[in-house]
DNA sequence: ATCAGAGGGTGTAATTTTACACCTGCGTAA
DNA sequence: TTACGCAGGTGTAAAATTACACCCTCTGAT
């Protein structure tokens, strides 16, 4: 079998029609504007989230130690293992830049994918492709020491954009906490990356210059 | 909606007396000795691995410094997020007692899976519930130091077992592939709990003397 | 205009973890 | 029987990471 999915939006774009109009009838469009916070852990699972558009950290806790999961580009759904597995979502989810987000109605969903079977292929493979592909990032940022780490980090960020120059919008503190390691680890390795000419960085603006050097020190040999 | 699997079991014992009987008419039953491989990484997908006893270890790599995913028990299914998202295993699989598995044929589960809306639901949220497990038990490995991360590991083998002695079938090294940490740190770890009379230990056989407290240093607070 | 807080940044000391060296006992293959 | 390898175990030195102290700049509120 070949690998179909790229997104989440694979799956919606399955549904007929009709599907689609029954969908979107019971469904709200929200906007969150960065540094809000989309869904609070313990909340009731009653809707299932679409990223439409921004990016979005999924943290296990609140601040001010807050563990960093995971992030989420567009065309992603946000928090989709606690849908159907849980009553009340384990983690928080907060919006790292402006996000638009489609709040689809669980129970419509439900339906659907009991009524189409193509669609709940579609959806059981695409959290399989999520899931593995989210420990796979997990995995490698594990067998990785900091300077590793933040450079893959750098590198994954830059996967999402088409320039070397971009901006990653994080704090030091939030890289440190997706990473693993302290804030002053952050800033050391970067200012190690900046004085070795590897990359220019300037607060959350930063231009990678030997993209080479920088995959090397990632994969951490 | 409530939580309503406590393994892969659930999702077998969903099928009606035909569907079982076509399951199984195409499926072997394999056993494997404690150290054998099970799946090797990049093997094509033809198969669902079900678990029927013992304890398996994913790795991402193969020997010598394979970094260990996961440990899976009974009624769980292998390497399940590879099944409908890539052609190959991503990883491997090894016995680390020994194990008997059901190997289903991939092909007639994904047709009772199209068929059957009752299935495919409970499978939706068993690879959902599955892999919110998994993620959580990474994120507290990774919040913890070496001392919190071992007592966490020791905590998580005693709930599979009824006793406060048990054997854990993993060498140090093991260990410490599991939790992140060198096999001098997982030793030494071991010998302050001993010297603490936290526990008992010799070779892999395993004594908790003092729970409450080893419960504390597995929350590392 | 000033003040407070947040974020970026750096040096140094303390702590944690790893690496290395080496010892033990045990099983097993020659 | 011997010898080898493997796993458990420990001490010490080296390396990596964190914690702390403190700096600067910018921004927003009073």
């Amino acid at each position: 079998m070949e690998q179909i999915h790229d997104s989440g939006k694979r799956c919606l774009s399955i549904l007929s029609s009709d599907e689609n109009e029954e969908l979107y009838s019971k469904s709200n469009s929200l906007n969150f504007e960065a540094g809000e916070l989309i869904i609070k852990k313990g909340t009731p699972v009653n809707n299932i989230y679409f990223l439409k558009s921004g990016i979005v950290e999924l943290s296990l806790n609140e601040a001010p130690h807050r563990q960093i999961l995971n992030l989420l580009f567009d065309g992603e759904f946000i928090g989709i293992n606690c849908v159907f597995s849980t009553a009340q979502y384990r983690f928080s989810a907060r919006a790292l830049t402006n996000c638009s987000i489609e709040l689809l109605d669980k129970e419509t969903f439900t339906k659907l994918l009991k009524a189409n079977s193509t669609l709940s292929m579609a959806f059981i493979q695409y959290i399989s492709w999520v899931n593995e592909g989210f420990l796979n990032w997990q995995m490698k940022l594990k067998e990785k020491n900091s300077a590793g780490a933040l450079a893959f980090l750098i590198s994954e960020f830059q996967k999402n954009f088409d320039s070397n120059s971009f901006e990653i919008p994080l704090t030091r503190q939030e890289m440190a906490r997706i990473i693993g390691f302290s804030k002053e680890s952050v800033l050391k390795n970067l200012a190690d990356f900046r004085k070795e000419g590897l990359i220019n960085s300037n607060g959350k603006s930063i231009t990678i210059i030997d993209a080479l050097r920088l995959e090397e020190i990632a994969k951490y040999g």
